[in-house]
Formats: structure tokens, C-alpha cells, sequence
RNA sequence: GCCCCCGUAGCUCAGUGGAUAGAGCGACGGUUUCCUAAACCGUAGGUCGCAGGUUCGAUCCCUGCCGGGGGUACCA
């Protein structure tokens, strides 16, 4: 090791940290020579400029604040560019880590390179390491996930699963990341659907038929009311047993209303049945989680913030927040002549927006957060902007800097564009779409003689579950999107089948090789980058605490999930084009380690998506 | 009416105030005495909806328009 490398361990941080502290000293020094005009609140947008490049040719990261710099110094952004690489070999750590940028490229470019040894040794210090060469943030912050939060006694369905699945990846995502992350699924087990079925179990129920699927009895006595409930007449033309009962019952709509009421004002007879509907429908709920891997520091349901609901009302009465307005009561955010945002409705009863504002206050008094996501559907976003503008303007303690942030997400579309539904029109039940899934992996599986029944099975369960998270993790999450189980099941191509590939040949290589992962890895073996594909890989493999930030900064699973296709195709072509087993020493051993590496950072960064791998597929 | 989102290759989608806009599928071509070819390499394919504006630089930011979707007082 020369006397100017890297002494032992890298400095922590990523390398774009590393660069950004070395451009945020190379800024102050021009600053305080009086070279440079920067402000203090100036520098974290400046130091953000440096990035990793499009295209290696120009390096690995480049630096593009010269050229918006250039104007307020009133210099050429070239000049100013030369003043800032002058100073960068000065900044602590730049040297062991950076090659010094030459001239300024194009308009005022700074294009660096990490050192061969600084990669090697990262890779090394990676290695070794259980976090492997990811920081934890700095300053660690409790965060609240509110996600998934599925109505309990409606069949879980389509609807439901991006929610879930985004909501658990960042959950996951943030907690690796060194954040206090409580989970809390924030069940619809209160609203007008026990209405329904309350009322469908004293008009139609089916006892032997309860008896035997409580759940799916329940499901029949949802859909079936609400039809009748509902009227529409497309609806009941379609379906007979709807349309005579509403013909009986012409007032249902209003009765499954009062039912809901009544339960809500504690009726006893309506409350038994609540109680009695609540444990099938959490054990048909929790049995999709299992399969889904998805679990919850908490379940606080709408019914569990019930009794906090009049108080909220009352409170924001008494504070001239909340009046009253054709018989509701709501919140004139936007003046008189827009929609307030109604907290009881006419008939007394209350409305989910009471609910969430009843819950931002417990959690501010019991969890202390500093940020709570809600990771909900788009549609509600006009929801959410009424409700965090109402919790700022009621003033509860607590609240003064803490984010409250609605994760949106667009809607799940069938191949025709439209929401996705079966052929007769129905929602998709969750179970069916992840048994299809399964079905449909296990074909392809099958075509490999080389797995057992059950092994066949487990690696079925995990590609086909997987695919279907992936499918939904990998697009931006704003945008809609489109189902489709040809698409998520390609084997090729940013699907998570791919990825779970790569792991399975790494997992190949490993044990052809008679390889000891825990003895090679307290060997500390020495890593050589020589060929390009190497280097290429390696560099992608530090990347992993970056991506993870960018994620948590936007909260986008799919600008990782982009990174592991990214690396899975730099380890294939490295994997392709060089012999592991085969090389000669020392490349054979760290390549091996390189191996090792992309195989732990790939199901690791699966795993945060909650996606499972297999040793062999 | 008002508010929000979207419009990028034939299809499904990434992307971003920066250098030549990317990937998969589909099409065409190549690679296997070699560790999982479920792979790799290559070719073809784009006025980034349209028109202005801001900028050294715009697919990205602003304005208008066109097209699609969603929301818009007592469902969640």
C-alpha cells in the first residue's frame, strides 16, 4: 500500500459522499479566498451536482456546478471550474480516494475517477462487512409507515397489493438505513361495510355457509349488499338474487347505513356481531401477509381510535376550526364557497377523515415521530392535502417539523387500460392473482429436471410471488400500470425472476467451487480489478448506499429495483466473460469474493424489497 | 368549472436542468469441447404530444393548447 492510499478501512460514506465532502471544502477555501460568492443554504443544492456520470468514458462521477456558479461569480464557468479542481487534492480524503479531475470538459465538467486501489479496498472493507459497505444515516429518525391498511370484511384484492408491497419495501428500505421504523397497519374494521354485512346477516345470510368460510360468506353478504345497497340498475340486470332482493327492499341503502350507526353508537346486538365477523377476517387477512411476508409492528384500526372521535369533533369546534354546514360538520379550508373537509357527517355519524386526524394525534403523543408516511392510492390525494393542512392548522403538540407525507401511487390496470377486473367485471381477489402467479412460475420451473417435487414447489412459490411484487415495485410509483403476468414472469429483462437467477448462479458457482464463504471471507483475500467488467461490477457493488438514499429521498423502490437489474446484468457479464474457477491466482480468489459479494448485495437488496431468493432454480 | 397526474421506440416502461435520451418485449444476426445459454454480445427502431418562454444548456422548469386518466360535501 502506497503512503498516499487508503491506510486500512475506506472512510466512511459512499464515494458520492466522499466527493461531495471533498467539492464542500474545495467550495468553502474558493469561497473564503474570495474567489467564489457562495452562501451557506447554497451549498447542499451545489454539492448535489455531483453525481455518477451517464457514461464511464468521462469517469465515474462528475461534478456540473461550475457552469451555475459561473454567473454569480461573474467568471467563465471553465475558470471557475479550474479554480474548484485546484483545490480538490487539498480537501481531506479526496486523494486516497479520487484521481484529481484534469481540465474542465465541455461547458465546465469536472470528471473524476475513483483510484483502482480505493475501489479495491472498498470492495474489501464490503466484504468483510455484514452491512455490506452501506453507512447508516447519520442522524436516525423515527418514522411511521402507514400502509397496506386493507377494509377488513371485503376480500383483499388488486387493489390492496401495491400498497402493501411499496409500503413494506420502504419500511424495510428505511429501517436499513438506520431509522426507527414503526409499521402500523391502519385497518378499515369500522366503515359502512359492516353495514352492509351486518345487514345482509339479518336479511340473507347463509348459517351452514358461514359455518363452513366464514370469510367467504362474509364476501357474498359484501358484494350482494352492496349491489342492493348501490341500485345501479346495470348491476342488478345482471344479477337476479340482487335485484329481487332490492326489490323488497327498496329503503337499503338507508338501512345499511343506520346499521352502521347503530353500530357505531354501541347498539349491542350490532356490536356482538362486529365482534364475532372481526376474527375471520383478521385470520383470512393475516394468512395473505404470511404468504405475502409482510408483517406490522401494529394493527390500529379505524375501530380502535372510535372512541377519540367525538373529542377530535369537539376540539376543533371549540378552537373556531370546525362548524357546522347543512347539517355536517367540517373544516372551511379553501373559504366558503369550496368543499370543506367534513369531520361529521349529518346524521352524526363520523368520517375517516376524523379518524386519520384522530390518529396523527395519538401517534404524535405515543410514537414521537419525526416523519409519517401514508402510502395510499393517488385518488386520495386531495385527502391528504386537506388533512395535513387541518393537523397544521389545529395546532397539536408535536407536530411543529414533523413530515407528513402522502406516498402516492397510481392505479393497477388490466391489459385493456382500464382498472383491473375479471372478465365478469369483478375486482381480482389477491389470493387468486398471487395462486396464478405461483401456477404460473411453477410451469416454467417444471421444464428443469434437475429440482424435486417440493424443491420445485418453494422455488415456484418464491419466483411467482416475487414476480409479482417486482412487476409492481420496479415502475415509477406514481404512474399507473399496467398487470400483466406474461410480462412480470419474463425471464429476462428487469424482472425478479432475473435477479434470482444471478443469485441462484452465483449460489452455482460457489458450491461447484467447494468454496467456504465464511472462511474465504476471514481470509481477506486481495481484490484485483484489472479487467473492465471487474471494475464495472465493483463499482456498481458500492453503489448500493447511494441508491438506497435516493430511494429514501423520493421514497421510489423502483430507482432500486433499476440498480439491481443494473447490477444482475454488470455480475452476467463479468460471469459470461471471465473464468472464476478456472482463473489463475490471485484473480481466481477475488473473483470468487466478487462473486460472493454480488450474490449477498443482490438477495440483501431483494430482500429489502421483501423478495425472496433460491439457491437453485 | 376547478384541482391533480400522465403523454418518451411498434408494445410495456425507465430517465434527467448537462455531454450521443435508455431498457425489456417484439424483429434481425452472432456466441456453448468453458463455472446454471432462465445467459451474453451486436443490428434496426425516437421531431421525448404541439407551440411559445426562462437558461450557457430544456425531454425535464414556466405559460398556453391538444389528447388520456383521476378527484371534486356527508364512502374509504
Amino acid at each position: 500500500m502506497t503512503a498516499d492510499g487508503p491506510q486500512q478501512a475506506p472512510a466512511a460514506g459512499t464515494f458520492r459522499d466522499r466527493l461531495r465532502g471533498a467539492f464542500a471544502t474545495a467550495l468553502a477555501a474558493a469561497h473564503a479566498e474570495g474567489v467564489l460568492p457562495i452562501a451557506a443554504g447554497d451549498l447542499p443544492g451545489l454539492v448535489d451536482q455531483v453525481r455518477e456520470t451517464a457514461d464511464p468514458k468521462f469517469g465515474d462521477y462528475s461534478a456540473t456546478l461550475a457552469m451555475g456558479l459561473a454567473k454569480k461569480a461573474g467568471k467563465k464557468p471553465r475558470d471557475v471550474a479550474v479554480e474548484l479542481a485546484r483545490r480538490l487534492p487539498a480537501a481531506p480524503g479526496f486523494a486516497a480516494t479520487f484521481t484529481p479531475p484534469g481540465d474542465p470538459v465541455g461547458p465546465g465538467f469536472l470528471n473524476v475517477r475513483v483510484r483502482d486501489d480505493a475501489l479495491a479496498a472498498a470492495i474489501s472493507a464490503a466484504f468483510a462487512d455484514e452491512r455490506l459497505g452501506v453507512p447508516a444515516v447519520a442522524r436516525a429518525e423515527t418514522i411511521v409507515v402507514d400502509f397496506s391498511s386493507p377494509n377488513v370484511a371485503k376480500p383483499m384484492h388488486v387493489g390492496h397489493i401495491r400498497s402493501t408491497v411499496i409500503g413494506d419495501a420502504l419500511a424495510r428500505i428505511l429501517r436499513f438505513r438506520g431509522h426507527r421504523v414503526v409499521t402500523d397497519n391502519h385497518l378499515g374494521d369500522w366503515g359502512t361495510q359492516f353495514g352492509m354485512i351486518i345487514w345482509g346477516w339479518k336479511h340473507c345470510r347463509d348459517d351452514a355457509a358461514f359455518a363452513a368460510d366464514p370469510t367467504a360468506e362474509l364476501g357474498r353478504l359484501y358484494r350482494l349488499v352492496r349491489k342492493v345497497a348501490d341500485a345501479k340498475p346495470e348491476d342488478l340486470a345482471a344479477d337476479p338474487s340482487a335485484a329481487a332482493l332490492a326489490a323488497r327492499h327498496p329503503d337499503a341503502g338507508r338501512e345499511v347505513l343506520e346499521e352502521t350507526a347503530k353500530l357505531h353508537a354501541g347498539d349491542a346486538e350490532n356490536r356482538a356481531l362486529w365482534q364475532r365477523f372481526m376474527p375471520a377476517c383478521l385470520a383470512d387477512i393475516e394468512r395473505l401477509y404470511r404468504r405475502l411476508d409482510v408483517s406490522f409492528d401494529h394493527w390500529l384500526g379505524e375501530s380502535f381510535f372510535q372512541p377519540f372521535l367525538a373529542d377530535v369533533v369537539a376540539d376543533l369546534e371549540s378552537r373556531g376550526l370546525a362548524r357546522e354546514s347543512r347539517g355536517a360538520t367540517g373544516i372551511f379550508l379553501d373559504g366558503d364557497d369550496k368543499p370543506p373537509f367534513l369531520v361529521r357527517k349529518a346524521d352524526g355519524a363520523f368520517l375517516y377523515a376524523t379518524t386519520d386526524l384522530a390518529t396523527i394525534r395519538w401517534r404524535l403523543e405515543h410514537w414521537r415521530p419525526d416523519r409519517i408516511l401514508y402510502v395510499v392510492d393517488h385518488r386520495q390525494g386531495q385527502h391528504f392535502d386537506q388533512l395535513f393542512r387541518t393537523a397544521a392548522r389545529w395546532g397539536l403538540p408535536g407536530l411543529d417539523g414533523v413530515a407528513l407525507v402522502h406516498v402516492a401511487f397510481g392505479t393497477v390496470l388490466g391489459d385493456d387500460g382500464k382498472p383491473f377486473k375479471t372478465r365478469s367485471g369483478d375486482t381480482v381477489g389477491l389470493e387468486s392473482l398471487l395462486d396464478e402467479g405461483v401456477e404460473r412460475a411453477g410451469q416454467l420451473v417444471a421444464a428443469d429436471e434437475g429440482l424435486a417435487a417440493e424443491e420445485r414447489r418453494n422455488v415456484a412459490e418464491t419466483v411467482g410471488i416475487g414476480a409479482i411484487k417486482y412487476a409492481d415495485l420496479c415502475q415509477n410509483r406514481t404512474t399507473d400500470y399496467v398487470f400483466s403476468y406474461d410480462k412480470m414472469l419474463e425471464l429476462k429483462g428487469n424482472t425478479a425472476a432475473y435477479m434470482q437467477y444471478a443469485v441462484a448462479r452465483v449460489e452455482g458457482v460457489l458450491e461447484k467451487g467447494g468454496v467456504d464463504r465464511d472462511a474465504l471471507r476471514r481470509s481477506a483475500p486481495a481484490i484485483t480489478l484489472a479487467d473492465p467488467r471487474e471494475r464495472a461490477l465493483a463499482l456498481a457493488l458500492l453503489r448500493f448506499g447511494e441508491v438506497l438514499e435516493d430511494v429514501e429521498a423520493d421514497y421510489r423502490p423502483n430507482l432500486l429495483t433499476a440498480w439491481l437489474y443494473d447490477l444482475a446484468g454488470r455480475y452476467s457479464a463479468f460471469y459470461d466473460g471471465l473464468p472464476i474457477l478456472k482463473a489463475p491466482e490471485p484473480e481466481r480468489t477475488s473473483r470468487l469474493a466478487l462473486a460472493d459479494l454480488t450474490g449477498r448485495v443482490l438477495r440483501r437488496g431483494l430482500e429489502l424489497l421483501g423478495i425472496g431468493t433460491v439457491r437453485r432454480m
